[in-house]
DNA sequence: CTTCATGCAAACTTTTTGCAAAATC
DNA sequence: GATTTTGCAAAAAGTTTGCATGAAG
């Protein structure tokens, strides 16, 4: 079983909740998709698995799965809360395709020291960030 | 009359709409507020200067104020949609405060040249970007 | 006097909550 | 068996729209 599906159990555990068959399915397709993903998202996929499955505990496993910090809560340009899964890697930023949508991952040591200075001077403490870079992609620029 | 009042009015006439006492509180308003504002916030200073004045035609001004590009909508962490006035200055980044909520701007060159450098990198051509740096600011710091 | 803006109320969107029935421990 | 979860429906919270009335050009 996956690292991840374990820690989620033994969070379950500590707290005195239950697992289910809900959560296993929500849980299993979370950690299977690379994208981040809406609720909505999530839950249609969830009903092609276990179709009697409702909204509102897809949105409450999400939340789950933020409070033990397998997931974090992320908001791009549009007005939806996306989950992202948090446990594979470490912290990273965005790149996102303004016509197409794709959206790429990557990091940046440099430029993270470079925040860490501009606090400094500002006379603040980060605990963390939001970067995001909006764009076209090759793919999309060729197309034009 | 500030420039980006005459920008303004001149974009209402080039669209066939109508100049009104209340487009102009919430011009004048919106541009002497440093905030980054929120429908209810600016609705609220509004009706003190105006008092028969609906929250609809704050809103639809902003828009108005966003489509001929001297606002600019923004997303913080929470779930409402901020306006901030692009005219005046050159572009910048946030430094958020997760205790009291004060926003203060910077501007990096060298974050911004080494974002170009990633985004090519990846094959992306760079639109626009976000960085927002959260963290505790030296009052809320002390106050601990 | 024609057209657009206003402000109310009501619709819409996304997220959250209350609660009776069902599943887990 | 006690307690938690589920799924529905309904509430919240922000944003957007329809429409009769009023203001601007």
């Amino acid at each position: 079983m996956l690292e991840s599906k374990k820690l989620f159990i033994e969070y379950l555990k500590q707290k005195n909740l239950k697992w289910s068959q809900q959560r296993e399915v929500i849980l299993d397709l979370f950690l299977s998709t690379n994208k981040h993903i809406t609720t909505e998202e999530l839950y249609q996929l969830a009903r092609a698995k276990f179709p009697r499955i409702g909204y509102t505990t897809v949105h409450r496993t999400l939340k789950l799965l933020s409070e033990c910090g397998l997931a974090s809560e992320r908001h791009f340009s549009d007005r939806y809360t996306r989950f992202e899964s948090t446990h594979k890697d470490r912290h990273h930023d965005h790149l996102i395709c303004i016509d197409c949508g794709k959206i790429v991952e990557f990091e940046c040591e440099k430029i993270e020291k470079m925040q860490e200075n501009i606090a400094r001077q500002k006379g603040f403490k980060i605990t963390h960030h939001r970067l995001e870079l909006y764009g076209m992609c090759r793919n999309c620029r060729k197309n034009l």
